[in-house]
DNA sequence: GAGATAATTAGAATTATTCCAAGATTTTAC
DNA sequence: GTAAAATCTTGGAATAATTCTAATTATCTC
């Protein structure tokens, strides 16, 4: 099942930048939501292929750069690897692991931010702190 | 003056590795070393073919690697722009200032970056941690 | 100095992404 | 309710940064 309950929320953000919900947006924010392992847009697109078979990838980009810019979906890089996508919203950091190439959120402590953030000499403004750790990460016990 | 100094720690490291020191990679070093803007790698192009007028941006993308893999240079990426290259060893963050596009080393305090890494939870080893501040910087009183 | 090894080079290829122009859909105005 | 306006989607072309390839050049070993 699709989660309707988000379907609201996304409609809404559409709104308040003055854009439309369509299928295509509503499909891709579900795909996101559904599974948290952040794909870049190629795998978000296979993805909502199983929904919409007649998508384009173009479509696919252009609906996770609304997704990213409504502030419902943010956007992460490693290195020069392709852009993925991730629909955590608390603050958090992300743990790339270069064995498996999976990305983990790794939650951070309240206050965490403002503190690395205070580091920051007189006249440095920053209104976002991204914190990427690289390693490896043990598999968990299944 | 080309800072000679640098001369015989770059060729150490690079006997290190297994590898000779060439006149490209002199100079595309010692262009890092005196001009510590993190420039990409068109822009170390185009300023070591002030030294070098015959040398091919290949060889300064070669050359970067290198010097990467030596650990003398820092490679530093900001979303999908191009990468740019960082001399400075110390630990320290970066941050982007979304305004005149410039990038500025933030020095850490001994232990943060400890500090930091004590969030990851059990089973998760990080052999390293970026931080990336993004905003505004204060034109500093000139 | 000959042969082996490593490095540089120009240009082609690759990859992720963006751009474009045309067509479809939705909203607004009457 | 329909026409015009605004917004979206789409396939394909274009772009930008980087990597690859194969040939040449330079360096090191003997
Ligand atoms: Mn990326
Ligand atoms: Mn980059
Ligand atoms: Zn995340
Ligand atoms: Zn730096």
């Amino acid at each position: 099942m699709r989660p309707t309950i988000h379907h609201e929320s996304l409609t809404q953000r559409l709104a308040d930048s003055g854009m439309r919900a369509t299928p295509q947006r509503e499909v891709v924010y579900s795909v996101l939501l559904t599974k948290r392992d952040h794909p870049t847009a190629d795998e978000v697109f296979a993805r909502v292929k199983g929904e919409l078979p007649t998508i384009s990838l173009a479509t696919v980009y252009n609906c996770l750069e609304t997704l990213v810019q409504c502030d419902l979906v943010r956007a992460v890089n490693f290195e020069r690897g392709p852009t993925r996508y991730c629909p955590n919203l608390a603050p958090h950091a992300h743990f790339h692991d270069v064995q498996t190439g999976r990305t983990h959120d790794v939650e951070l402590p309240p206050g965490l931010l403002d503190q690395v953030k205070s580091v920051l000499p007189a006249g440095f403004d920053a209104n976002s702190v991204e914190i990427i750790f690289r390693g490896k990460a043990a598999t968990p016990t299944s």
